[in-house]
DNA sequence: TTGACAGGCAACTAAAAGGTTGCCTATTGT
DNA sequence: ACAATAGGCAACCTTTTAGTTGCCTGTCAA
């Protein structure tokens, strides 16, 4: 679990996340082109983050690595904090937002 | 959102979010006792992150610091990532399922 | 009004994290 | 077979972060 709160803290690996989200199942490659800011070698160091934290899953095959989004841990944050954490208030929040951007 | 996933990156200050859903409204000496492998000035600096973050809202008394929890940056964590993240959840789960069974 | 209590501020140290360069391995296509 | 491609590993540098010590400020109560 820490090591999930560790791998969401950091700006690049959300990025990651998300990219895998847009489209799933992306090599080393692929993602490098969508952070250029970094090197190879970087986003290969998020991604292994990512993966030790279960957040992502990789499948090699050949010399291609694909990775896949893993949304269990995610999931397990929200059961834990959210339920945790006034849950009630928060879903009679999020109705009167909604009940607010509906008129 | 950024400071968000930083502030919930440290064990320690996720400690100290427990303990304020625990008992909420805590003054810094009392979140001390909780802490007391931290000096005095290591809890008040992870209570500035966890302020700067919009996670503690703190109310100032006499001699007295009281800390309170605000839920509401949680919430917005799990608006985006699970919102965003469980409707592509089971087309995810089963991209992988088949990727790894293809092999 | 003075001492004790609750907390704040600043400088410093040590450890961890982000990022790079350079080189190595394995696979694939020609 | 060999050049190109996809990625891995290790050493290194730099920045950030966690934590400390030491001292200062404000408040309350005798």
């Amino acid at each position: 679990m820490d090591l999930v709160f560790k791998a969401l803290a950091d700006a690049g690996r959300r990025q990651l996340l998300d990219a895998l989200r847009d489209r799933n199942g992306q090599t080393l490659g692929e993602l490098c082109e969508q952070l250029p800011a970094l090197t190879r070698q970087g986003v290969t160091k998020h991604l292994r983050l990512l993966e030790e934290a279960g957040l992502v899953v990789t499948l090699r095959r050949g010399r291609q690595k694909y990775h896949y989004l893993n949304p269990v841990p995610i999931n397990e944050i929200a059961e834990r904090w959210i339920s945790n954490y006034e849950k009630d208030k928060l879903r009679a929040l999020s109705a009167l937002k909604a009940a607010l951007e509906e008129s």
